[in-house]
DNA sequence: CAGTATCCTCGAGGATACTG
DNA sequence: CAGTATCCTCGAGGATACTG
């Protein structure tokens, strides 16, 4: 954690969540990711000895606290309340990025397996059929397949297949899908186009768009042209402030 | 700049702004410093170097342009549209940090300069007296004097004795003009304390705490209290997420 | 599962001096 | 005023292997 002498509370704030990869541990952890290795599988490109520094660093800071066995074992991390109050920060931090910053996804940005795990976070278990549901997702470019297995108590991503029979087909480009999941289209049209193909019994095919909350970014995205109208004329501080001497 | 090899407006956004240095670099831009070596004097134990790839790094990402002379002469530096809607960013970052991450100042965290910089940033310019008025601030500790040159159409934090006469003395240890800048104390408690004195004119005695807005982090520093409160019950998503595979 | 230990590399950035 | 050039150091963090 860096220092920058300053009694500010951006300043503070920025010792706190400035340091690489912080932030998007706190948005894994906000989305419900607890555990050592499961941070580390949302995080591609972190390593554990990055991951076990950071969490330490945030355990230091209050935003997260360990919840551990008897025997001192850690069993994973949870946000404290000053962690869960984070909420604010990402969202104007990502609400800003998607309407500046978010532009077209560079070669190898549209990983499958990490789009996965956020449609796993957006689940609205109260919107999954009772029972369990499993849906292979076939991506075609680049080529992967993983699944979901949904049940209204947990959700898991397998990387492998899961053992149980697949209800639903969801085949699909990454930045399909990425797409959908971004509101840059619905599913409706994406399948229309055959962007997205859904095989299996209509019943799922139909529901399978509203199981999911998809980004919560979605609708900053879909604001964005309006947002960054607005901002051309949004004004700052314009008196001059000049430093002598 | 680092990158995550994520498309995630969040990532994106930390990407920009995650580098040291730069989310307080756009503090002081919106603030209304514009010069480099301006922001060079309001962001002590920065080095020349770290400023000058900062600011290229902002230029790049589209948050700052540079102002140029005819001859390529660069005279400074303004926000574009994207930079000033960062102001969501800083607001929700310095809350949460005045929240949760204040706390109390380190050892030479005090700095007079820096506290003397963001008060002529916070000058409200049509409650000022018309004319010039020239106010030295006399630290105690750490001993310093300043003087702030406050004209409606420009303000100057001088160093030096700017040479004018000096119309009102402000006395004060760091913490206790730190305390009313962030609102811990009101000015007028602050006197009767004989924490802060004031010596001129009973007029200007009188104003000189309604010339200026003091820190927008007061307002947050204040309801701290009832916002750690109201985190307490805060939930996050909580839908187990496992990782299988 | 949740880490630690060790070794090694490389690049960020401090210090200092100089420039149009 | 707004930088650049050069040199050098040190620490962040990657790779790899191991552990309760």
């Amino acid at each position: 954690m860096v220092s920058y002498g300053q009694y500010c509370p951006v300043a503070r704030a920025a010792e706190i969540l400035g340091d690489r990869w912080t932030l998007l541990i706190v948005r894994e952890m906000v989305g419900g990711v607890s555990g050592f290795n499961q941070l580390g599988r949302c995080l591609p490109g972190i390593s554990r000895s990055v991951l076990a520094q950071r969490m330490r660093a945030l355990e230091r800071a209050g935003v997260v606290e360990r919840r551990t066995s008897g025997g001192g074992r850690t069993l994973g991390y949870r946000l404290t309340a000053a962690g869960r109050d984070l909420r604010g920060v990402l969202e104007a931090t990502g609400s800003w990025g998607a309407t500046w910053a978010l532009g077209d996804p560079l070669p190898g940005e549209l990983d499958p397996s990490l789009l996965v795990f956020w449609m796993a976070r957006h689940v609205e278990p109260e919107r999954l059929p009772l029972g369990r549901t499993v849906v292979e997702l076939k991506f075609r470019a680049p080529k992967r397949r993983l699944w979901l297995v949904l049940e209204r108590e947990e959700v898991s991503v397998c990387m492998q297949h899961p053992g149980f029979d697949v209800d639903l087909i969801v085949g699909a480009d990454s930045c399909a899908l990425y797409d959908v999941y971004f509101g840059r289209t619905t599913l409706a049209e994406a399948i229309r186009s055959g962007a997205v193909t859904l095989e299996g019994p209509s019943r799922l095919t139909r529901a399978f768009g509203g199981w999911f909350s998809w980004s919560a970014y979605a609708r900053a995205l879909r604001e964005a042209p309006a947002r960054r109208q607005a901002a051309e004329h949004m004004t700052v501080h314009d008196l001059p402030v000049s430093i002598v001497g």
